[in-house]
DNA sequence: GTGAAAGCGCTAACAC
DNA sequence: GTGTTAGCGCTTTCAC
């Protein structure tokens, strides 16, 4: 009872079926206004009947444009990444192109043929959230379209444009938080030590340093007991380099039967769903990610527009006061 | 600086420089061995100079297949759906598609508006991880290609296989669980009242019942203050429809002073990363997430190889025994 | 081993 | 108003 799938139908069958010329079919299917009321009825109905539907591909081919914009995450389960290709979803719809997105899972080759597949597939432009992706396969994208990276990569390219939160500010305003509450003993937590955890790294160092304070860095790996290593450092604050690592934090300070915020102080970055739903509630760094995705859409609007000089564009986080952080007690 | 976008180089253009025809290029690059060495050669370093690339669209229009799988999913941000299309994404790639992903954030008109880009751009089978999808969609989807939907819709037209997880039954275990625990009070929530979460209560009702115990049931609209006439309900302990809710009431929970698991039981569902992250980590069901989008790629895998008879799988789901539960104590 | 020619499903110029 | 024609970039017979 499977209904038939050997052939779809196309415009030609449309227009035997309605007794007309093929080019009649596409015009009255895209509603232009050179056929006439009754033949465009009855072309409307042999559709119907047939159930015909557009080849998108084939449009696209004579076109030259397929409408697309193609987006590729590092790894959609982590809610920031997420978040993102939504801001990237929503104005792409808003300016009237459909987006496919892409998941890397972490692997750097095959973030790399998603690219290629993505572009083989002639999307209009590309956003890629992902500091994975390989520059020269960055650089030669742009050869070929507008390309935007979400983050900070290693190294970008000439012809790619940007869009990033300021992390070296966000992590300011982390660490004078922290300082505010009388902290002293401020630990930065990362397991990453990529350009963004870098710059967060830098602006906290820079920070404790001003306010004459000794930096206290961790780059944890992922082993069961790291974690333990800051806990039982001394510290009073940590800065966990994002929402995921504060959370295991966190998890492991409840294990340890340590108050948060009473004894030690947690601080996350990116703000995501994480950060509110945790308990305490998470103080975090909101990056502010739908945004990054609405803003990276229109640069490639721009590019497509037109404009040839690359930019830049940085966004200001924000600090996000919630329960994980309080007044030094003692 | 940025190069040369105008026209992208065609086979045309690679077998000009090459000074071969255009058949021998495209002959060569896909590696058949019908081209003398030097040819090829030629033929390839040409294309690599011009910065060739295939365009996958002329190609699948010529060859009628794309090679490519359509996901569409309700919500990203939920990480059950991230997970489900994950589990695609991993088999599809075993089995030599490429996935092009789709987000219908919770709203049935973009989800169909999906189905049919999804179906214009001839993905070869589509995964639709949502039971929002109008059943009509569905239906006329099925006539053009193979569909399998994850989860549990109103209505499954003919001719659209499905995955889902045995909601009765892990709601079963779920309930059994607190019942061997000792509650006798325990209630059920739920925002949804969908058919995956109508299963759900029934396994849960029916469980009950058969212990002698009465069932409550809650449903949740979403306003804040409405899980604190469960909380204030009496029951000592709560069956959540899903994580998320399980995480928002057990948020709740430590924010009125109610002691979890000591006052309270809690259990969700899914088993998503929330449950394990969350203080106490959460009691939940497994629904497998990764194995019911493996389990859809199978589903298209042999219906692109011609099975006609619908399949309708059904994956049994797992306890995962956290902190969030305990016996009662009076 | 190589090339010419037809055609995938569609659109867009141009005639009738 | 309506139909014809020539491609879009590629693959694929089928001759040479």
């Amino acid at each position: 009872m499977t209904a038939n799938r050997n052939r779809r139908p196309t415009i030609v069958d449309v227009a035997a079926h309605a007794g007309v010329s093929k080019s009649l079919v596409s015009l009255a299917l895209r509603g232009d206004d050179g056929v006439g009321p009754s033949t465009r009825d009855r072309i409307l109905r042999s559709a119907a009947e047939l159930g015909y539907r557009l080849n998108a591909q084939a449009r696209a081919l004579v076109q030259g444009r397929t409408g697309q914009i193609g987006v590729i995450v590092t790894d959609l389960r982590n809610p920031y990444h997420a978040e993102v290709a939504l801001g990237v979803e929503e104005s792409a719809e808003d300016e009237g192109f459909g987006t496919f997105l892409a998941n890397g899972r972490r692997d750097p080759k095959r973030l790399a043929a998603q690219v290629e597949a993505m572009i083989g597939h002639n999307v209009e432009g590309l956003v890629v959230v992902s500091s994975r992706v390989d520059s020269e396969v960055l650089a030669a994208a742009a050869r070929r379209l507008p390309i935007v990276v979400v983050g900070r990569p290693e190294v970008l390219p000439e012809g790619v444009d940007s869009v990033a939160n300021d992390d070296l500010d966000g992590a300011r305003q982390a660490a004078e938080h922290l300082i505010t509450l009388g902290h002293k003993e401020i630990a930065f937590a990362t397991t990453s030590n990529r350009p963004a955890a870098r710059a967060r790294l830098e602006g906290y160092e820079t920070t404790l340093q001003a306010a004459a304070l000794k930096p206290s860095i961790h780059r944890l790996r992922p082993e069961p007991g790291a974690i333990d290593e800051i806990l039982s450092s001394g510290a009073t604050a940590i800065m966990a380099n994002n929402d995921v690592l504060a959370i295991e934090c966190l998890g492991r300070a409840h294990e340890l039967g340590l108050d948060v915020p009473g004894r030690l102080s947690l601080i996350g970055y990116d703000d995501t769903e994480l950060a509110a739903r945790s308990w305490p509630r998470l103080t975090s760094i909101d990056q502010h990610c739908p945004d990054l995705g609405r803003t990276a859409l229109t640069l490639l609007k721009t590019r497509l527009e037109g404009r040839t000089a690359d930019r830049h564009e940085v966004i200001s986080p924000t600090l996000v006061k919630r329960a994980s952080t309080a007044a030094v007690t003692d």
